[in-house]
DNA sequence: GGGATGTGAC
């Protein structure tokens, strides 16, 4: 940088031509455009003493800005803005491809419709360049629908362009239709990259699709395409979320390098999966790797001790996070509050939600009124549902939890209210809903509803689980779930769980030593892998059980029950 | 002379 701003002064003391003068400065532009954001700035500075600028000056500027740090990246668009008042010189396609990539980071929605909108009129529609430019800006500014139409109408997409939009879909939660695309690529005869098979991994990961995503990772294989660090990261997180923790870590082993989202990856992998040793030893090893542990790798380590109830080492980490100078987000204060909770430390529960720097969010109230609910603390736990019934209003989550605290403590009346409250405003509560894969088929099992044409089956391997878990020594306890029957309020002593019907339907359904993956579409207890762990050892069955939390994240707080069985 | 796609989360 100090060499080329000698170079600079160089060729304004000489006092050379003006063109060689612009073309010299563009080359060092093209040099300074790169971060950090001051060698940016001295490049802008520069542009503005060139008389007349090139293009590949403008653009040098502009992408500069584009790639630097996300707080300097709207210059980009207001460089471009000024070229476009001056007139002249036209931007090119180059041009447009930067501005475009900055409207996505940002996302500036007006400012990308405008650069389309000139993209068509310069007649630069047919450049893949741009097309792909233009699908991931719709993508990432959510106008998935845009995006497929600028896929759609690109007569012969390239690699890119296909990737893009499998991405686009990806990250957007919209994964059957980032797998359809996928197989409409290979119809199309287009060989994909590690990024695409990246999006692709996640898109298996984001259904629970694990027989989808081992066929993946054998395609890749089979393609040779170069598995990287992030690809690796994908396929940890793919097995991990798909139930197959044991593959996901078999994957981590064999890489040769990790980054802090690779370790993270592994460590939040164990933590749902209820590995809380697991999850402390990974941590362990990426501190002793010296790979430093980020917001999300603290995240997972507080989950696992929360779900393990390793109440000493969750605070233990807990100072550690605040000496590594990460600020703690809400989720990390969520997991200490789970933590406190599960363990049944009311006590502390309480007084860490009072000293927090920041306002609880609902899922951390959710997570405290659970435990009121079961220390039958009327007092604190009425203050903590009002206060979520004003944020929350149209949650019917918050009426149930509230009801349920009311009924916890005999309150018949005031429960009659809160339901009475939640029927007036048209409220529902979601089921939980857990399914299971058996022979290709998947079966879904929501609460309440016992339509299955197996149900007396299903009935009879329940009973005899709840028999013989007892007979283990397992202390099995009932929650009390409230139900309406007509205008009459009656509590009814039930202890149903969704993945505890899948779970016995496989049971049902195969034979020893079979696998019994279920996913659940709340959040799992770390009470529920304990007694699963009993389940699996009497009925000869390795059982695992993932949650889908993810999805869900308005319930956070609600399985926060040691009660699971 | 320079350009488009990906990984983790309560």
């Amino acid at each position: 940088m100090r060499v080329l701003q000698q170079i600079h002064s160089y060729i304004l003391t000489r006092a050379l031509p003006f063109s060689t003068l612009c073309f010299s400065l563009s080359k060092i532009l093209s040099f300074c455009a790169i971060s950090p954001v001051g060698n940016i700035l001295y490049a802008e500075r520069l542009l503005f003493q060139i008389p007349n600028p090139n293009i590949f000056s403008w653009n040098s500027v502009i992408r500069g800005f584009s790639q630097s740090h996300i707080s300097a990246t709207t210059q980009s668009v207001s460089i471009f803005k000024r070229l476009i008042r001056r007139g002249h010189p036209n931007p090119n396609t180059y041009t447009l491809v930067f501005v475009l990539k900055t409207c996505s980071i940002l996302p500036a929605i007006q400012e990308g419709q405008q650069v389309h909108a000139r993209v068509i009129r310069s007649g630069f529609s047919t450049n893949s360049f741009l097309q792909s430019s233009l699908v991931n800006f719709y993508a990432k500014c959510e106008d998935i629908k845009c995006a497929r139409k600028v896929f759609d109408e690109i007569p012969d997409r390239n690699m890119i362009a296909w990737s893009t939009m499998i991405g686009g879909y990806a990250k957007l939660d919209m994964f059957n239709e980032a797998l359809a695309l996928f197989g409409e690529m290979q119809k199309a005869g287009v060989v994909p990259d590690e990024l695409t098979m990246a999006s692709v991994v996640s898109a298996c990961a984001g259904l629970g699709a694990l027989d989808t995503g081992r066929w993946v990772h054998a395609y890749i294989k089979k393609q040779r395409i170069l598995i990287d660090i992030k690809l690796n990261t994908a396929l940890i997180n793919m097995y991990a979320k798909c139930g197959c923790i044991e593959k996901a870590r078999e994957v981590f082993d064999e890489m040769p390098t990790r980054d802090s989202r690779t370790w993270s990856s592994m460590i939040v992998g164990y933590a749902v999966h209820g590995h809380a040793d697991d999850a402390l030893s990974v941590f362990a090893g990426m501190e002793k790797s010296q790979v430093k542990p980020n917001n999300v790798a603290f995240l997972g380590v507080l989950l696992a001790c929360a779900h393990g109830q390793l109440v000493y080492e969750g605070q233990k980490h807990w100072d550690i996070l605040l000496e590594s100078g990460i600020q703690p987000s809400m989720e990390h204060y969520s997991c200490m509050v789970d933590l406190f909770c599960r363990a049944n430390l009311f006590q502390e529960a309480y007084t860490f939600i009072k000293n927090m720097p920041i306002d609880p969010d609902p899922v951390i109230l959710r997570t405290f009124l659970v435990a009121c609910k079961k220390n039958k603390n009327m007092e604190k736990g009425e203050s903590t549902g009002q206060q979520l019934l004003k944020l929350e209003p149209s949650n019917p989550e918050n009426y149930a939890l509230l009801s349920s605290l009311y009924a916890s403590c005999s309150s018949w009346s005031k429960m009659g209210n809160v339901r009475k409250q939640m029927r007036d405003k048209g409220l529902k509560t979601t089921p939980g809903c857990s399914s299971i894969e058996v022979e290709g088929t998947l079966h879904e099992f929501v609460l309440g509803d016992w339509s299955h044409p197996e149900r007396e089956e299903i009935m009879e391997v329940l009973s005899d689980v709840l028999r013989r878990v007892t007979a283990f020594g397992h202390k099995v306890d009932v929650s009390e779930v409230c139900h309406d029957v007509g205008d009459e309020v009656k509590v009814e002593a039930l202890c149903e769980h969704s993945e505890r019907l899948a779970i016995a339907y496989g049971i049902l359904k195969t034979k020893a030593p079979a696998v019994i993956r279920v996913v659940k579409n709340l959040r799992v207890c770390g009470d529920c892998h304990e007694v699963t762990k009993i389940i699996s050892k009497i009925y000869e069955r390795e059982i695992v059980v993932r949650d889908r939390v993810r999805f869900h994240r308005f319930v956070g707080g609600i399985c926060s029950c040691k009660d699971i069985w």
